[in-house]
DNA sequence: ATAGGGTTAG
């Protein structure tokens, strides 16, 4: 902001001195003014004036009137400029080769090459590094790649310059094996010693998915500044490699090298692409303890590991943050905000945000529609979805899931069942995986077992674990046995780890007093040396998040919370609330019965908010798997019971417990 | 007095 500012004053220096000074602006003056000129209008007025003092075909002041057009975008005036030119020499060719190449005009810049050759002028290695690069920067990656290709085969041997905007390209359009072949030459070059060559070859084999070769490289070249920590970051983070680069970052750190907002933007960035939710909110502390400030890019890469730890008060200041800093403006910081207060429990502050959002997004919509659906808001998700059509923004795939999941949420299948046809009748859109996952819960929360299982063998592709244990989950409501063992079967298959599937069939069985049934599953789980699940949730006290699991007695204040879920446990049968033992929803942890102290991880977390928070304090907790019967019970005793507000967000949506009622109506 | 490079984002 601050340099555009000092470039304005500049240029209206510039402009004064054009017009007050009597002497005319000579061939010498000309260059310099037009090297220091920022915006078009100031280059048109000293083009004016050149015009005027009979310079403007000056060999210098022309090339430069040319290279100031082209690196401020005014490509056509460059044009006029350069035809205009009696001697048009390899630079000004180059010049405006590189400011078509920079606009995508690949066809003109070719022309120009041609052009260039039949009137007797060569083009150089600046030429070519000029076509890549402008044609890799504006985007036309495969362009830049075909330019390299040719400008090898004409005899070019590209240089470090050339060989790091190649690089850049290759790895936007995935071809490892240009890649590879431009390493063997960076080798066989001895360009490999340039810094920029080693964050390009790092870049992309991180692009093209080869994180073994990013270690590779960096190894090999002892280099470590600031471009090849980001670089290194960003590529490990891409290949799922978050170990490798939290280690690399921190050795960058005690090095001493001295990194920058990106940097730490990359390795926050990695850890929440990653699931890494609470190292993130770490680093993002431990960045501006180093006196780094985090910027409009850093906020929407942090907020969504505030908001899957459900740390309001973190997201609450990032927001505060962000009205200081003016990000709020910003589509991505704003759909960020939003997506992080749903996710917190805060849907009407998500909703605020939302209608505060200038120029919103497809993402900015799926944010708030998402978020009503989260909390099973369907007449709200589904006005905002009527909305955003009237606002002409188009819904896509992500929309529709949103939609569906909030239809199903609340029960309104029919409803639900519209929207999937019209996503494809009206809005051209094929179902994915995702949207039959949305419509199998549909179904199946109807009852309509039958109809799922239907539109499942209907699919035009093969069904996944999500659609499988969809219906596995219904199947448990409903009590519908032969299904769930299809089901089961399924998923057996095709995800032999996942324990939570084991566990249902066996909950399903023993529901139905099948012990055979529980005994055979479980014995196909131990042969399998698979182990439960652990449930774990979190909570934030006083600005910190606690994290508590089943069966993890390690937090210091175990022994009061123990106690205290002990004297409600006795509160709740005094008062006959008894849990239903034919009530066990969705009980994927499955406690070992004659075990009294294995509690589920969200009694854990909400004893402990009880006894660490003032009475009447809402309460919120989320938490890994989905509740199980037996908690949710709980929750609406202690709501009650306590007087407290308790919102628990499980892997599927948000119960809002109050006065010993929850929102989603006993069904999820 | 006139030409060229790498890294971050829902």
């Amino acid at each position: 902001m601050l340099k555009k500012k000092k470039m304005c004053q500049h240029s209206n220096t510039l402009l004064h001195f054009l017009r007050h000074v009597s002497f005319p602006p000579d061939a010498h003056l000309l260059p310099s003014a037009l090297k220091s000129c920022h915006a078009q209008p100031l280059a048109r007025a000293l083009h004016a004036a050149a015009a005027v003092s009979g310079l403007a075909e000056d060999p210098f002041v022309a090339s430069s009137l040319l290279h100031t057009y082209i690196r401020l975008g005014a490509t056509s005036a460059a044009r006029v400029v350069f035809e205009r030119m009696p001697d048009k020499s390899v630079v000004g060719w180059s010049a405006l080769i590189a400011g078509y190449s920079a606009r995508g005009d690949a066809e003109v810049a070719w022309g120009l090459l041609e052009r260039m050759r039949s009137a007797g002028v060569e083009p150089n290695v600046i030429t070519w590094n000029g076509l890549v690069s402008g044609l890799n920067r504006s985007g036309s990656a495969l362009d830049a790649v075909k330019a390299l290709v040719r400008m090898h085969g004409e005899g070019f041997l590209p240089d470090a310059t050339g060989v790091s905007c190649a690089l850049s390209a290759v790895g936007d359009v995935k071809e490892v094996s240009v890649g590879e072949q431009l390493h063997g030459y960076v080798v066989k070059a001895g360009c490999r010693l340039d810094q920029h060559v080693v964050t390009a070859l790092i870049d992309m084999y991180g692009k093209c998915g080869r994180a073994d070769e990013i270690s590779h490289v960096f190894y090999e070249s002892s280099h470590m500044d600031v471009a090849s920590c980001n670089a290194l970051v960003a590529g490990l983070s891409r290949n799922a490699q978050v170990s490798e680069a939290l280690l690399l970052f921190s050795e960058f750190v005690s090095r001493g090298v001295e990194l920058n907002v990106v940097s730490w933007t990359s390795i926050v960035a990695c850890c929440v692409q990653n699931g890494k939710d609470l190292e993130a909110v770490d680093l993002f502390r431990k960045m501006q303890s180093k006196g780094i400030e985090p910027n409009s890019v850093t906020i929407p890469c942090v907020l969504p590991a505030f908001a899957n730890v459900a740390a309001l008060m973190h997201g609450r200041s990032a927001h505060c943050f962000s009205l200081r800093k003016g990000f709020l403006h910003d589509v991505y910081v704003g759909s960020a905000l939003v997506d992080m207060y749903a996710k917190c429990g805060k849907v009407r502050y998500a909703r605020t945000i939302f209608d505060a959002i200038p120029s919103k997004n497809t993402v900015s919509w799926n944010a708030i529609i998402g978020g009503y659906a989260m909390h099973g808001e369907a007449a709200n998700a589904v006005q905002l979805f009527c909305l955003m059509q009237k606002c002409k923004q188009k819904p896509d795939l992500v929309t529709f899931t949103c939609v569906i999941s909030a239809c199903g949420q609340a029960g309104l299948t029919e409803e639900g069942r519209h929207y999937f046809n019209e996503m494809q009748h009206s809005h051209g859109i094929s179902p994915r995986m995702e949207h039959y996952a949305c419509m199998v819960t549909l179904l199946g929360r109807a009852g309509k077992l039958d109809e799922a299982y239907d539109l499942i063998n209907e699919m035009p592709f093969e069904p996944d674990g999500c659609i499988w244990g969809s219906l596995l989950g219904s199947c448990r409501v409903y009590g519908n046995v032969f299904l769930a063992e299809v089901a089961a079967e399924k998923l057996f298959e095709l995800e032999p780890e996942n324990t939570g599937n084991y566990v249902l069939l066996s909950n399903i069985y023993a529901s139905k007093k099948m012990w055979d049934g529980v005994n055979r599953v479980r014995d196909q789980m131990k042969n399998m040396g698979l182990k439960k699940e652990k449930g774990c949730s979190w909570i934030e006290i006083k600005n910190k998040v606690h994290m508590l699991s089943a069966g993890d007695s390690s937090h210091p204040m175990m022994t009061a919370i123990t106690e205290k879920l002990k004297q409600l446990t006795i509160e709740m049968s005094r008062l006959g609330f008894a849990p239903s033992t034919d009530f066990v929803l969705h009980d994927v942890e499955e406690q070992e019965k004659d075990d009294i102290l294995a509690v589920h991880s969200e009694k854990l977390a909400v004893a402990l908010g009880l006894i660490s928070t003032s009475p009447g304090t809402p309460l919120r907790v989320i938490k890994n798997l989905r509740i199980c019967g037996d908690c949710h019970e709980a929750m609406k005793f202690i709501s009650c019971f306590e007087g407290r507000e308790i919102s628990v967000r499980d892997t599927n949506r948000f119960h809002h417990f109050k006065d010993g009622k929850c929102s989603c109506g006993d069904y999820w």
